[in-house]
DNA sequence: GCGACAG
DNA sequence: ATCTTGTCGC
């Protein structure tokens, strides 16, 4: 599918919420993924409070069936933009579209660190990485951007309840471990609600976040830290 | 106008 | 997001 160049860099605001809205439409919330050999984790990493230093993004692909974790890659750019709640895609996807054009080939899920259509415009940077690319993506928050957990999530691991925003199911909230915080699980692109919980569920053994995200996190980290080193 | 607000 | 070690609890 066409990119048109203001659905990765917008001139203003006003500009971005509009390609959000037209992301949003291109967005495909039914699965339509082929077999899956190769499932990757993306993550970004930056200074305390830099909000408009480089960022450090990083891709920890698994070998699927079987898990194995293969070498991760990591890449490091100055973002577009600072950090504004709702236009996250904006800012990392750059990025983390560099880091994944650097592998041999291209996985057939990512789990992105973030929201997908659990988004004011429903257009989270999971929704955003996964139009732009074409690849299935599924989104996995920390915490809540927008809605609300209908009726109440069980404290055993686990237990799930829909999240809804303006009377849509928008994803659903996870216990993956008890009395931990929940996760947000919601649908990308080209993954379906019930099948993004599904792979969550896999791939959260016995933690909090999926195995991928946390490889990621840690490669980002790791590309951080060294590229720190490098400067001084 | 007020409050909320992924990473 | 990130600063930081050990420490407490299931």
């Amino acid at each position: 599918m066409k990119v048109p160049s203001e659905w990765l860099s917008p001139p203003d605001l006003k500009t971005a919420s509009r390609a959000q809205i037209e992301i949003a439409a291109a967005a495909d919330r039914t699965d339509r993924i082929a077999a899956v050999a190769l499932i990757a984790g993306v993550d970004t990493s930056m200074k305390w409070r830099d909000t408009r230093g480089p960022i450090h993004a990083a891709v920890a692909p698994l070998r699927w069936p079987g898990g194995e974790p293969l070498d991760p890659i990591s890449t490091t750019l100055i973002p577009p933009m600072p950090y504004i709640p709702g236009y996250l895609g904006f800012r990392e996807c750059p990025s983390l579209i560099a880091a994944l054009d650097r592998m041999e080939r291209a996985p057939d899920l990512i789990l992105v660190d973030g929201h997908g259509i659990s988004h004011p415009r429903r257009c989270g940077i999971a929704t955003h990485l996964g139009v732009v690319t074409g690849i299935p993506t599924i989104g996995v928050a920390k915490s809540l951007l927008c809605g609300r957990i209908e009726g109440t999530l069980d404290e055993a691991a686990g237990s799930t309840a829909p999240l809804v925003d303006r009377d849509e199911q928008v994803g659903v909230a996870m216990r993956t471990r008890r009395r931990a915080n929940p996760i947000y699980v919601s649908t990308g692109h080209r993954v379906s609600l019930d099948s993004a919980v599904e792979w969550v569920s896999r791939l959260c053994d016995g933690r909090r976040l999926p195995i991928t995200t946390r490889l990621a996190h840690d490669a980002a980290n790791e590309r951080r830290r060294a590229w720190a080193v490098d400067q001084s």
